[in-house]
RNA sequence: GCCUCCUUAGCUCAGUCGGCAGAGCGCUUCCAUGGUAAGGAAGAGGUCGUGGGUUCGAUUCCCACAGGAGGCUCCA
């Protein structure tokens, strides 16, 4: 038998007998990359194992530990799920079955109950499935490939009308081919034929899938779980049927698996909504209402701190503060075009005296009344209003998650007017600015989305304005050198947007900064300047919020620092504990003398045992204890018990104060 | 809004197969004055989310509603 030749990733060559397939080069290279070996990509494109390689083919083998192995992986899962449940629910249909991050999902809709409605998983139904696939892995069935042409596919999946929209074209699905007149196939023969056979011609499984897919259920697969159970809409669309999906997580090793679930663990203890309890930060009492929270004192402070930064900085910047009505008159709605666009965000209308009040969605119609308010010059230009404006917006009961998610909430919020030959530099410097700020409250890591022209905005302005709007946001971010993706349709409806992500110290990912781009409301609103001209000229607005909202900042800071915030935002700085109450006196004396320096203190007197006393200030995340005894009280000293450190007795207050004040001195600059 | 699950003391949770409501932490008082992560004792604290229904009797079973969690969708 002849051989071919193959090319391998580092460019080396290998000849092989015709006929080889991915698999069996991988075991002519090695038993350990054979062992390893899920599926292989040839000349660009993934196979299975089984593919048959041809003379000249670039191939590169695909292991369990890369990321399109575990792709692989989770995708192979999903499908033996999908088999589980038909062959468990007979009359229940399947949708689409896609790899998620961290594992996968299947929708199904099951027979329509007693009830007249399609039925619903429970917890249980979820142990059963999870048993019946790990049956299905232990048979080690194969995942044959196939094509079909489009009639031949219309019968086997008669029964299923998702997958029939599917194959018409009507609906997307990411992991089937699209390509017409050929549907590609993968199915699953079972050992036993189905009692209840679901699919014309086939015993068992088989589902629209364009692949690969492991060589059997028994290979890499079985390091899984299945997560829980919840109502999907098919295609996205609440107009559509709700379907039943079923989220799993699946690994290549069982390490990986008790990895992910440790992970998992790990953030529910960061929950910011169990951190606000537990350190007393601030509360959502159901007497307020769904999407509403109250600030406790040492919530307050922390937000105060923020602020009080933000205006700092914005200050130095070169930002105008102002301040506008949290309620303003609907006219005010309709000329900015929310009334138009953004109803449904917003609280229902109050009536009231000539007119309807509404709470305010944004703050920017009340900017432009005071841009508005006298003639403008380009000498002004760029001009920066700044207000922590709080804004309110109706969003569905379903949708609100504690501070992340809420109903009322507080914007650092710019609207910045320039002429269109500044907008580049102007958003250049925004990105710069926002960036800095982020650096300082301990963030590294970003990350941002340029979102284009949504549906809604097919009425707002032209297609030329958007295009050079959005390349404009384009390259400021080339500039800045910030990593980005593409949002398509994902802008508001007067602008393209950018928004800043930053990854925290668990590796999520949070949207926080937004910086929006609006060449439409100051039409609207009839804004205008004065040019070197001496024309009238309508500036360019550039939206930007930077914590975003206080509130969600305020969560993703408490979830990033799993609620130990660094000394200069902690509420309590430095806590004072006198061995015995002889040293009472003592400890208020350097618990003042912090107070002097500006820092926050405060003394737990002795009526418990110290160890105690240490135990609930670490609880309280508190970033230094004192212990003041007999020894400081004589040498004007302190026992120092640092958050996460090394106890250090005998330090003398006025060092430990210095090295305190320069610490959140270091905190508040380092990043400039 | 829709789907699934949940709701017992301030917090975390037991429990009652329908018969007087439990623990730990926290809180109050007393004792104890202890040099680096839980000293002791006593006490207060709950219409078992709300409203109906079934029942001799409902925190428990059924229904509705509210609130919460996770999703869908949306989004700062």
């Amino acid at each position: 038998m002849a051989d071919i030749t193959i090319t391998l990733p580092d460019q080396s060559k290998r000849e092989v007998p015709e006929g080889t397939t991915i698999g069996a080069l991988a075991a002519s290279i090695g038993r350990g990359l054979a062992k390893a070996a899920v599926i292989g990509n040839v000349n660009g494109t993934e196979r299975d194992l089984n593919w048959v390689l041809d003379d000249g083919d670039v191939v590169e083998i695909v292991t369990s530990n890369s990321e399109r192995g575990l792709y692989t992986i989770r995708h192979s899962t999903t499908h033996v799920m999908a088999q589980a449940v038909l062959e468990l629910f007979p009359g229940s249909t399947f949708a689409i079955g896609p790899p998620v991050e961290d594992g996968f999902y299947y929708d199904f809709e099951l027979p329509v109950g007693s009830d007249g409605k399609p039925g619903t998983f429970v917890p249980e139904d979820l142990e059963r499935i999870e048993t019946r696939m790990r049956e299905i892995m232990a048979e080690t069935q194969p995942f044959v490939r196939d094509e079909l042409n489009e009639q031949e596919a219309r019968k086997v999946f008669a029964g299923h009308r998702f997958k029939l929209e599917i194959i018409d074209g009507e609906a997307d699905d990411p992991t089937s081919a699209t390509e017409p007149g050929v549907v590609r196939t993968y199915e699953n023969p079972p050992s036993q034929p189905w009692q209840t056979p679901c699919f014309d011609g086939y015993p068992g499984f088989i589902d629209l899938c364009r692949g690969p897919h492991v060589p059997t259920t028994k290979d890499f697969l079985g390091h899984f779980k299945l997560m829980r159970a919840t109502g999907a809409y098919w295609r996205g669309d609440e107009k559509n049927p709700m379907l039943q999906r079923i989220y799993g997580t699946a690994w290549a090793s069982k390490a990986d698996l008790e990895a992910h679930l440790h992970r998992l663990e790990e953030a529910a203890k960061r929950d910011h909504r169990r951190l606000a309890v537990d350190l007393d930060l601030l509360s959502f009492p159901d007497e307020l209402g769904g999407g509403l929270a109250v600030w406790h004192p040492k919530g307050a402070l922390v937000r105060k701190l923020m602020e009080d930064y933000s205006r700092q900085r914005h200050h130095e910047g070169g930002y105008e503060f102002v301040y506008t009505p949290n309620i303003a008159n609907g006219k005010l709605f309709e000329a900015s075009g929310h009334l138009g666009f953004y109803a449904d965000g917003m609280y229902p209308p109050m009536e009231m005296d000539n007119g309807v009040y509404y709470p305010k969605p944004m703050n920017c119609p009340g900017h432009n009344l005071i841009f508005g308010a006298r003639q403008r010059s380009y000498r002004e230009l760029p001009l920066r209003l700044f207000e922590l404006g709080t804004v309110y917006r109706y969003e569905r009961s379903g949708t609100l998650h504690g501070l992340m998610r809420i109903r009322g909430f507080t914007q650092d919020d710019s609207h910045i007017y320039c002429t269109p030959e500044q907008a580049h530099d102007e958003i250049r410097g925004l990105l710069n600015f926002v960036l800095s700020v982020l650096r300082a409250f301990g963030f590294t890591d970003f990350e941002a989305n340029l979102s284009t022209r949504p549906a809604k905005a097919e009425t707002v302005g032209t297609d030329e304005g958007w295009a050079q709007a959005t390349d404009n946001l384009r390259s400021a971010l080339e500039a800045e050198e910030l990593a980005y993706e593409v949002d398509e349709g994902g802008g508001a409806f007067y602008g393209p947007k950018i928004d800043v992500k930053v990854r925290d110290a668990i590796g999520r990912s949070w949207q926080l900064s937004t910086i929006q781009y609006d060449f439409n409301m100051a039409t609207r609103m009839g804004l205008e300047y004065i040019g070197e001209d001496g024309a009238r000229h309508t500036p360019i607005m550039l939206h930007r919020a930077l914590f975003g909202s206080v509130e969600r900042f305020f969560g993703v800071l408490l979830e990033h620092y799993a609620g130990a915030f660094p000394t200069w935002l902690a509420p309590t700085q430095v806590r004072v504990l006198p061995v015995r109450d002889d040293h009472d006196p003592y400890a208020y004396e350097v618990a003042d003398e912090l107070r002097a320096l500006g820092l926050r203190a405060d003394v737990i007197e002795a009526s418990e045992k110290l160890g105690n006393r240490i135990r609930k200030a670490k609880g309280e995340k508190i970033p230094y204890v004192l212990v003041v005894g007999d020894d400081d009280v004589a040498a004007r000293t302190v026992g120092v018990n640092p958050r996460g450190g090394e106890v250090d007795r005998g330090v003398p207050l006025d060092t430990f104060a210095q090295r305190v004040v320069d610490e959140v001195d270091d905190q508040l600059h380092a990043a400039r």
